[in-house]
DNA sequence: GTGGTCACG
DNA sequence: ACGTACGTGACCACT
């Protein structure tokens, strides 16, 4: 018995008719699944000693889907669907089926060769009435409909459709398949071509007796003047059964199954059913304990979970909860025992000194989940299911052993233990020790635009015939566009869009123009800036913004209350700002941020030589970027060409599109277009990681940074384009600003511990995500500038130098 | 609470 | 035909 399976039929059945399922990397599995069950389902049926699967091959390719603007027209499966094939066939391949797929033959022709190479009785399992033409006493079909699969025999055939099997090939010459591209004989249906075949077997038959045949007037007429056509169609409408591509019986006799890389595949997909019906056993636990070192400390004895409550630490040991007071606390988290934590950056605030952390569940939650709003201990447990009745220590503790499991499993251990438990501290410091505010000077630059913002204030009521509020975007829209009437562009969902975009295009306009971008300026740097940092800063000028490690989806830090990685520098007046973050006392400041880091880390990831060389040989990036893709010597680059190249450096990082580009530096689309091409044919590197980055992620469902940081990108694989392009721009980012962030966490773990094995005062302050701002005493000030230096560029070793300009200066300003 | 706007890397 | 670059946080107006 021969079990042939049409697998692309099968795979799309099982794909509309079960709802979509994935794993926790957000990779569908329905289609997988539904194909399986009904695998085993046929076998127990039909108890099959030879099994084929037959494959079209038709799926879309990435740079198709990137470059050419979604337009192609061939009908192509969806993506989610797409996704699950190389799974699919893999799971076969192990299960011990042959997979057949052919350049060129569609699983039809395959499935009509199979079905006559045995003398084996066969099913063709299809979805597809088209393999009916070859059911015989020996061969039937297996046809799976809406409602039941049908199993088709000659006896069926002749009750449903009055023929032969084999004459619905001539049934199909008349009647065509518009989604086979088969023409048959226009105007002639399925009705009048049953009709004819029943009475007269066979086209050649009904030609040669055309004069005679009993039809009415139209009908003759119509096969008349569809001749051609007709018997064209009918070469198209025969399913070949030639064993043209020479397969042998022998090649789809069960083989036996590869048990472990069965169970592999299955465990990654989390198709937990399936593998209880195989009676398989979960595998990737002991499998990942081989590869990855940290999950030996799983076993370390004496680990114990701690927890902190309104300042209160509490111990949980061998089943038993215990709360420590003051310097019992101060004493246990300060000794050697390994401790696992919840939250070892509160702690750490609260002034408690931890050492030997080596495991600290929220931490160890964004890195499993990144996307999370919150790690609250209620959610986690809840998600992670590690409710436990004993309360919320043991809850706990069962917490952490799940997700030192999972982090084990998903090689984040080395980012939890190497960089961000370590740099948890490091934040702590930080935030404790703040930075300091020049209160007398905020208030005099406060007082100087509070007189301006007046000045443009009257200079807009004046213009405007009227007295409004500027900063109302509704208000505005009506002053400008139907007071004014000066032309608006786009509307959003409120009405008038009023934003800088907006406002540059109605330059020259009128004079109003100018004064409310003045305005909006002016006003954005007092609310925000002079009047948020004199709010948060205390009476002695020391402000603490928060670091929040578990904030952001890429890896970086963010900061907040108040944001002081948004402090104005792009134009003069903002830039002031900075003068008033000052050093305290005699100290210093000192400010070494990263050159290009991200580009630099783009020219490592992707292995780009022409990159690799720009940076090896120290030449300026954007410069050479634009000879590159200007085709020109880097002596003849031009600031324009520089300017274009520097947004074509920015774009390929954030996953570009012409249209943006376009955008951003005020050339047409097609001209846009044409820079990203000539990059990517450049820097072919770059254009090789960026589709692998995607392919990668579509197959795996997440992005990784150089360390190991994972994104989930659940939604990769949408059929919504617009998300599935987001999130594909999402894949090429993530990685480049994600392995930037892990370098500078590194660098700044690394600081930390230089100054302070250093014995120096100096202390780390401030982290605007590519720099970093330490205040020192000046007797170690050439010391620390060497150090800063030192340590930031060799936090890692790229296959490009990583190089971090150094300044000083009693003022943020001065000092960057 | 949401959307628009704009500050930064 | 359609929408359009990555990652954040703060403030304002408005519902």
């Amino acid at each position: 018995m021969f079990l042939i399976i049409d697998g692309n039929s099968l795979a799309n059945r099982s794909y509309y008719g079960i709802r979509p399922l994935t794993n926790k990397n957000g990779v569908y599995t329905h289609s997988v699944t539904g194909f399986m069950n009904t695998l085993l389902k046929l076998e127990g049926l039909f108890k099959p000693d030879k099994v084929a699967v037959a494959f079209d091959l038709r799926a879309p390719t990435f740079r198709h889907k990137l470059y050419d603007n979604y337009k192609g027209t061939r009908k192509q499966m969806p993506e989610e669907l797409a996704v699950q094939l190389p799974y699919l066939k893999e799971i076969l391949a192990a299960y011990g089926i042959a997979v057949i797929q052919k350049e060129g033959y569609e699983a039809d022709d395959i499935l009509g060769m199979l079905s006559k190479l045995t003398s084996d009785r066969c099913v063709l399992a299809t979805g597809d009435r088209d393999s009916f033409q070859l059911i015989s006493e020996r061969v039937f079909v297996n046809y799976a409909k809406t409602g039941g699969d049908v199993l088709m025999t000659p006896d069926i055939i002749a009750e449903q459709y009055g023929v032969k099997p084999i004459d619905l090939i001539e049934v199909k010459s008349l009647m065509g398949d518009a989604s086979d591209n088969i023409p048959g004989v226009p105007g002639i249906g399925e009705k009048t071509a049953l009709t004819l075949i029943q009475k007269y077997k066979t086209i050649q038959n009904i030609y040669d007796n055309i004069a005679a045949i009993d039809v009415s007037k139209s009908v003759r007429d119509k096969l008349i003047s569809g001749k051609d056509s007709c018997f064209m169609s009918r070469e198209l409408a025969v399913i070949l059964t030639e064993n043209v591509l020479g397969f042998s019986a022998n090649d789809f006799v069960k083989k036996p199954q590869d048990t472990e890389k069965l169970a592999e595949i299955l465990t990654e997909l989390e198709m937990f059913r399936l593998l209880e019906r195989l009676k398989l056993h979960l595998v990737h636990i002991e499998k990942a304990a081989k590869v990855e070192p940290y999950a030996a400390k799983v076993a370390v004895p004496d680990s114990v979970d701690v927890s902190m409550s309104f300042g209160n630490i509490f111990v949980y040991e061998n089943g038993k909860e215990r709360e420590l007071d003051g310097e019992n606390a101060k004493e246990f988290l300060q000794n050697r025992s390994p401790k696992r934590t919840f939250d070892v950056k509160s702690i750490c605030e609260a002034d408690f000194d931890v050492n030997n952390c080596v495991f600290d569940t929220v931490l160890a939650a964004y890195l499993s989940d990144v996307n999370a709003k919150e790690y609250s201990i209620e959610r986690l447990a809840d998600e992670y299911d590690a409710v436990c009745g004993e309360g919320l220590s043991a809850t706990l503790k069962k917490l952490n052993d799940i997700l030192w499991r999972k982090l084990s499993e998903n090689g984040g251990m080395k980012v939890l233990t190497e960089i961000e438990i370590p740099l948890a501290k490091v934040l702590a410091d930080m935030e404790r020790i703040g930075a300091a505010l020049d209160i007398e000077g905020v208030k005099k630059f406060d007082e100087a635009l509070e007189r301006d913002i007046k000045t443009a204030e009257q200079g807009i009521y004046a213009l405007a015939g009227d007295e409004f509020n500027i900063l109302s975007a509704k208000q505005l829209g009506e002053v400008l566009f139907e007071k004014l009437h000066l032309p608006h562009g786009k509307k959003n969902k409120t009405g008038y869009s009023t934003n800088a975009d907006v406002l540059e295009s109605l330059e020259g306009k009128h004079e109003i123009i100018p004064l409310i971008g003045e305005y909006r300026g002016l006003s954005k740097l007092r609310s925000t800036y002079t009047h948020g940092l004199l709010a948060a800063a205390g009476d002695n000028g020391i402000i603490r913004t928060k670091y929040r490690q578990t904030e952001t989806r890429t890896g970086r830090i963010s900061s907040a209350e108040p944001n002081l990685q948004n402090i104005p520098v792009r134009t003069e007046r903002g830039r002031q700002m900075r003068a008033f973050f000052v050093a305290r006392g005699d100290n210093l400041l000192c400010d070494a941020d990263y050159s290009q880091i991200e580009l630099r880390v783009l020219a490592h990831m992707a292995n780009d030589k022409a990159m690799i060389e720009i940076f090896s040989s120290g030449g300026d990036i954007h410069t050479a970027t634009a000879a590159q893709v200007f085709n020109q010597p880097a002596e003849w680059v031009t600031p324009e060409m520089r300017r274009a190249a520097k947004a074509v450096n920015f774009g390929i990082v954030y996953g570009i599109s012409g249209f943006s580009l376009a955008k951003d530096i005020g050339v047409s689309v097609k001209e846009g277009q044409k820079y990203i091409e000539g990059y990517l044919s450049r820097f072919s590197g770059v254009a090789e990681f960026m589709e692998k980055s995607v392919a990668d992620a579509k197959r795996l469902g997440y992005a990784e940074t150089l360390l190991g940081r994972r994104r989930i990108l659940a939604e990769i694989n949408s059929s919504n384009k617009n998300i599935a392009a987001a999130a594909a721009r999402m894949a090429m980012n993530t990685p480049v600003q994600g392995t930037a962030a892990d370098i500078i966490k590194l660098a700044m773990v690394r600081v930390h511990a230089a100054l302070k094995d250093g014995g120096f005062k100096a202390k780390l302050i401030l982290q605007i995500h590519d720099e970093l701002i330490v205040e020192t005493p000046q007797s170690e000030l050439d010391d620390v500038k060497i150090l800063l230096k030192r340590e930031m560029e060799n936090a890692v070793k790229l296959l490009v130098p990583l190089t971090a300009d150094v300044g000083t200066g009693k003022t943020w300003l001065e000092a960057h």
